[in-house]
DNA sequence: CCAGCTAATGATACAACATCTCATCCTTGA
DNA sequence: TCAAGGATGAGATGTTGTATCATTAGCTGG
């Protein structure tokens, strides 16, 4: 990494199956797998793509719980220039995100100039900011490593 | 508007088929009706809407007309949060966009201060920024004066 | 430990959005 | 004027996500 700016999730979170509980979820067979392969997992994925890794889970329940992760934080979702959603594990403050548009990885950053700037923007604004997306899009280096091989 | 900052779109283009014909493409009495509708509407639309207000017209040939439009600049794109696309009349110069989430108005606006941002943020990344999204949610001070009647 | 309540599951249908196919049409340039 | 081939549009197909609902299986209170 060139800079302490950006980092990707090293760390597998462990204690995904004690935050579905704190929220009064119940701890089922199908979350249990879902977590446990969420833990040994890298990198991003689309909720299609999670249901093929898990043969013999329901779809529909592979989409609830990536909702239910979503919501309770342990995943972030991404999108994509052509607005594919991209699903990742989470850092815990807010960020942003890299988004490389050849092989769907995601890094996050966080830059304080970002949120300086939507302090700025939101004093000008004849309204209610409720939110904001900022995703910058890449080719990564290990993809540009590779395309001219 | 509060600020020379952000603006919508009051003119249309009457430039469209100008722009198509440029390209190399034929211009044809389907692209001819999209592009007089789109100069006459106001606000922001999803393809399928398009498709609605245009009886007669194929649904294949408003989606691909709408796809030529945004390669060729004449739309924008913006996304919603929930990932739903909407279009509308671009203006000529690079900018980003406030989406309202409860009415779907897309403003653009522009900031010294973001493209800085992006320079910044550039110089720090290991690999090759291609492009951004910088999309800013809020409820638009009509749905708020709406909202409280 | 058990029974019952009810959340959760999953097969399936449905829905929205977008693209593909291909026979036909029509714009364009020679 | 007349082919050549780009464009159209009805319909099929693909993708992503949600709704139904009968069945399963956590949890809790007794
Ligand atoms: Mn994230
Ligand atoms: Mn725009
Ligand atoms: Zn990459
Ligand atoms: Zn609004």
């Amino acid at each position: 990494m060139a800079t302490a700016m950006a980092h990707e999730h090293a760390d597998a979170r462990p204690d995904l199956l004690p935050t579905l509980e704190d929220r009064g979820y119940r701890l089922t067979g199908p979350r249990l797998r879902i977590a446990e392969h969420l833990a040994r997992r890298r990198g991003s994925f689309t909720a299609e793509e999670l249901a093929g890794e898990l043969p013999g889970l329901g779809r529909a329940t592979v989409y609830r719980t990536v909702k239910l992760l979503l919501d309770a934080g342990v995943l972030c979702k991404a999108t994509l220039p052509d607005g594919a959603a991209r699903y990742s594990l989470d850092g815990p403050h807010h960020h942003h995100h890299f988004v490389c548009v050849s092989c769907g990885k995601v890094q996050e950053f966080r830059h304080p100039a970002v949120e300086r700037l939507v302090r700025a923007i939101r004093s000008d604004v004849p309204g209610e900011l409720v939110g904001h997306r900022i995703e910058l899009y890449m080719n990564c280096a290990e993809c540009l490593a590779r395309g001219q091989e």
